[in-house]
DNA sequence: CTGTTAGCGCGTTCAG
DNA sequence: CTGAACGCGCTAACAG
């Protein structure tokens, strides 16, 4: 192995000026420079990165804390983390959590082990053990910036959108378009985001003074299978809903497939809108009415913030709202008469 | 900061033994542990992670280059890479390459920076600069295996399907139903996966001595609205075939969006067969039918091989092709008299 | 502008 | 079984 003693013997100067060529060339009169550089050709030096980490005490890398890679939603996400964090000479250590808070604490343990110099946590709990009573960040917790699902009381920064509007939003153009019997097909019972996005749901029709029976509204899980079984059981159960507010478009995707074995057409017998605007959500077999969730700022938002914190600053603001929008494409329309 | 020394100091042994109490713990009287082990949770210490590594010249960390993470082909590989690795102690550095030669080359340095012991990758050339006519392996490169895309004549490890079996499986299937006039709707005409599915293909039509002309062969990209758009061009040129071969399940599932947009019903009118077995490929308008490539088992089995090279163990076979599967769904029927 | 010196925190000899 | 001493490869502070 090469090292930078070598370099230094190689072009008769010391290991200090063979360091500053590389981090700060400024400093060195260029035809020291020009030694140094040809020394490190001949020997075909590399720097030690991870000796100069720990010498610096920085790792230059930052863990980004995901439920599910394999998912089309928090993908894209990590896609721009990894754009702006290499931009800035960063490096993203993937920990795929399965919302596993052992998995999660495991990895912001890194930050404590200086393996890594924060975290960027899609999930929806905090990455670290917290007291259910506690109320303010703990400044021993790592440097942290939480996405999308965050919904807890601890003020840390969070990146994301207004759901209990959007959700508003897009159960009002039902209404706009006629439909009175809307059925919501949901996630977990007890995510707050499932929650939040019934709660748009709900006010946009108390505005017609329409309250939805239990038998409207059905919990599942944000996948393909589950939209498809809840539409299904919804269906068994009796109901014969004009509409369905799907709340991610995964699920909207699994509804289709059952409204299509029920023989109802999408939209002439029933309407049907998503949430996240994935890009597939054009290529449903009726393009998909759904909220465009801007995923790519989210990711660029959080790492650009995370960089700030890590650079000293202290964020002003916890819950930041990018604006989201809805997308109207072929699976809504007027009920009919 | 507080470091082993401290612990030491607090314990009253030695750094040494603070530091076998922690990783062999076998070589230390009990009596001692139990005095180290109360003097880390007093002290609230945690081990530098980032120093012992250094010191051990490992980083227990491996860069998953990815063409494209938002992808569920890739996702899917890279999830089950994570699951080995980390039950391995592990890490994955997640590198987007965007198939971005120097951003391969990039992340693939970081081994010989000391900042990863080997990489794995999903991309279809090596991520490391080779001229042209070399054909074997230096032993200056990185621990390295390959995923998937590459097709190269380097005997780099290397995990996949045989493609063009695979290919010509599944256009025998397509002959077998009746179909004598298939179009094949690619992905880029230089990449080898293409030419290999399409080899398949070929040799398949052959043994029905059907030649293919130009008209029914189209190329473009791995994607949704490249399928769509191909599928467009295909018909607007005049070809009427009765099956479609999509190189891949998005392109597939574009080909079917056009296919409704041209009033051609799925499988009534025309058949049409993906390759990949996406998980999204049985919530399509029509259930498609498929070529099941084993993700998962891929991820596994590349990233259990980098372990055994990363132990020192030389792998003998280079090309290792794992079980692909024909799936069918409804997307395929014999075609009308 | 450059060299000397002094560690960073840990693992690993080698004695005892 | 334990401790002292050394050094991994690099950066930072200070002199000069």
């Amino acid at each position: 192995m090469v090292s930078i003693k070598d370099v230094a013997k190689l072009s008769g100067v010391s290991v200090a000026t063979v360091s500053r060529t590389l981090s700060r060339p400024d400093k060195v009169a260029d035809s020291t420079q020009q030694r140094v550089m040809r020394a490190i050709e001949q020997s075909g030096y590399v720097t030690n990165v991870l000796a100069s980490n720990f010498r610096r005490r920085k790792s230059q890398t930052i863990v980004v804390l995901v439920p599910d890679i394999a998912n089309l939603y928090y993908s894209k996400i990590v896609q721009e983390i990894e754009v702006v964090a290499r931009s800035k000479g960063y490096q993203i250590l993937l920990g795929e959590t399965q919302q596993d808070p052992k998995i999660e604490q495991t990895y912001s343990d890194l930050v404590h082990q200086r393996m890594a110099d924060g975290v960027i946590s899609l999930g929806m709990e905090l990455p670290i053990k917290v007291d259910a009573k506690r109320k303010t960040v703990d400044p021993k917790w790592p440097p942290l910036v939480m996405i999308g699902e965050y919904t807890g009381s601890v003020p840390v920064p969070r990146i994301g959108i207004d759901n209990v509007s959007a959700a508003y939003d897009a159960t009002s153009y039902l209404l706009g378009l006629g439909h009175r019997d809307i059925a919501f097909v949901g996630g977990p019972r007890d995510f707050t985001l499932c929650k939040e996005r019934l709660q748009g749901f709900r006010k946009a029709l108390q505005k017609f003074k329409i309250s939805t029976g239990l038998d409207h509204i059905q919990y599942g899980e944000f996948k393909l299978d589950s939209g498809y079984k809840q539409t299904k059981k919804l269906f068994d159960l009796g109901a014969t809903p004009t509409a369905l507010f799907c709340a991610n478009d995964e699920i909207a995707m699994g509804a289709m497939k059952a409204l299509r074995e029920l023989k109802l057409r999408v939209p002439e017998d029933i309407s049907i809108i998503g949430f996240d605007n994935l890009e597939i959500a054009d290529y449903c077999s009726v393009p998909l009415t759904t909220i465009h969730q801007p995923r790519k700022e989210m990711g660029r938002e959080a790492m650009t913030l995370l960089l700030s914190i890590l650079n000293g600053s202290s964020p002003k603001e916890t819950r930041i709202n990018l604006p989201y929008q809805l997308i109207v494409r072929d699976s809504t329309a007027s009920p009919r008469q």
